[in-house]
DNA sequence: CACAAATGTTACTTATAGTCCGTTGACCCA
DNA sequence: TGGGTCAACGGACTATAAGTAACATTTGTG
């Protein structure tokens, strides 16, 4: 699994753990529901202002994100 | 301090750890030598890619390279 | 089935990430 | 003093991420 799947997997598992659509998520991140479904289906090589807007909207940690994130295959 | 400064910090703080220079460290990862200097000056919205090429050439995962990363103020 | 809501895709512009080449200054030490 | 290494900076350039619109498809529910 590539970094950008990855990333992707990790915020749509978290995002559903909160039960809240692509589109609320992209509004809470100010960003584009287009691109919250792009990112989240690996294809965005996200920057990390990006991410740290996702991880916030998320109402998480970059620590708590990327815990375990390493065994991911 | 913003997002950007962080990541920077982290990367040097490691890098010192193995005492290496930022050349090294930039050839390790395939970066260039110029772009390793801004972005450990807190200068560059990094893409996650770039970051993965950067954790693994300080030898190290993402699990620990964000452990504690919310702590930073 | 019909309809709505959620998600996915394509294609595009603009904004900026990232490279390359060269310079400068600090530091160390023979 | 002169040569080496290292870090920071700048200009000019190319590559690519950000961001959006329009449309398509899937999924769930009566």
């Amino acid at each position: 699994m590539n970094i950008k799947s990855k990333i992707g997997q990790r915020i749509r598992a978290l995002r559903l753990q909160k039960g809240i659509s692509q589109e609320q998520l992209a509004l809470k991140a100010e960003l584009d529901r287009t691109y919250m479904t792009s990112v989240e289906n690996g294809k965005r090589n996200i920057s990390i202002q990006n991410i740290e807007k996702i991880i916030k909207a998320l109402e998480t940690t970059f620590e708590e994100f990327f815990k375990g994130f390493d065994l991911i295959v």
